[in-house]
DNA sequence: TCTCCACCGGAATGCTTGGATG
DNA sequence: CATCCAAGCATTCCGGTGGAGA
């Protein structure tokens, strides 16, 4: 049944994309001036998730490597490299640069310093999720740097800016902005077709069905796609022959909550008991959190560090807080 | 309106850790 | 192997905030 799974992974970056030749168009125009060794300005992405953008931005830079000889690129996820070292030493990484870097006796700075020295080929940083960045102020470092080329990626434009401060703000002013909107069902549709012509035995899957994977996913191509992956999964299980409507109202609800899955599985022993505790009471006031907390664990942790774990299950989307102060409570995300 | 105080989150500080260094 | 050092974790202290009740 599956027979190319990494077309089906999120990460995969096809050779073609479809309904976004506006975006590439823009993105490559915003890009152009490097293939005449210019300098080209920054470039923006804001738009939902799902959309499309991390996407184009690669493909993007794929296809001006097949234009530009020599050019090198990085790719830097800042949600996960959300510190001003974890990302210097990403964009160092992708210019094999890091030797001789180790954590210790080498203060952020230097890492700056060797990224300013370096006199290569123009190197293109994509900065992906770029409002989890910590400190903002690296932007303003890396813009400065004279053959580093950003492409910046957010979900939202104004909540970015608004972290910037003034002096930030007006130095991306003049950045090449490309808004992304949700895809609708008919392009989403098209996608999934183009999906399972290149993973999956041809006549497993057809329009109805993929359909009722767009609707479900809601403009949302990483959901769409994780559906399908996820439906293929489970008629391999089966050894069934093609994927029927319900394996997909199977895989509807578990793909959905796969994303969720593997953040639960990053969380230790005492931020899985708060979690469980929110789960399971559904709303709960943070005195009666640790009350029960204290309850459930050997060695309890003091009250503020459990309230470090819970901005960290906050930041996760495992959890929400409602209201500031007196009164708060939470609740688990579904 | 004023006073509590539950709660948040920043800052200072100490302890632990893991990899390079001598 | 012992040493060193900054990151990361945890604790303590504390100022700020806003809802509840006098």
């Amino acid at each position: 049944m599956i027979e190319n799974a990494r077309v089906l992974q999120p990460e995969f970056i096809p050779s073609e994309v479809e309904h976004r030749d506006g975006e590439i168009n823009h993105l490559s125009h915003a890009l152009d001036p490097i293939t005449r060794g210019e300098r080209a300005e920054a470039a923006f992405l804001t738009g939902p998730s799902g959309a499309g953008k991390t996407c184009i931005a690669q493909f993007a830079l794929t296809r001006l490597r097949e234009n530009v000889i020599d050019i090198n690129h990085q790719y830097v996820n800042c949600w996960e490299d959300y510190s001003r070292f974890k990302t210097l030493y990403r964009i160092l990484d992708g210019i094999n640069e890091t030797l001789n870097i180790h954590r210790q006796s080498t203060p952020t700075d230097v890492l700056l310093d060797r990224l300013r020295d370096y006199d290569g080929a123009p190197y293109v940083v994509i900065l992906d999720e770029v409002d989890q960045l910590e400190d903002k102020g690296l932007l303003y470092d890396l813009y400065r740097i004279s053959n580093l080329e950003l492409v910046l990626i957010a979900n939202r434009e104004e909540e970015l800016f608004a972290d910037l401060g003034n002096r930030l703000s007006s130095r991306f002013s003049s950045c090449e902005r490309i808004r992304f909107d949700q895809y609708n069902e008919s392009e989403l549709v098209s996608i999934l077709e183009a999906r399972a012509r290149w993973g999956l035995t041809s006549g497993t899957i057809s329009t109805p069905e993929l359909q009722i994977v767009a609707n479900a996913a809601a403009g949302d191509a990483r959901t769409a796609i994780g559906i399908l992956r996820t439906a293929a999964r489970y008629a391999d299980r089966d050894g069934a022959d093609r994927i029927s409507t319900d394996l997909i109202s199977e895989a509807i609800p578990e793909a959905k909550s796969e994303i969720q899955r593997k953040s639960l599985d990053k969380l230790t022993e005492h931020q899985r008991c708060l979690y469980d505790i929110i789960a399971e009471a559904g709303e709960i006031t943070p005195s009666e959190l640790y009350e029960r907390y204290t309850d459930c664990v050997a060695h309890p942790k003091t009250k503020r560090m459990m309230r470090n774990y819970l901005s960290k299950m906050e930041h996760y989307n495992l959890i929400v807080g409602n209201g500031k102060t007196r009164g708060r409570t939470y609740q688990p995300l579904s």
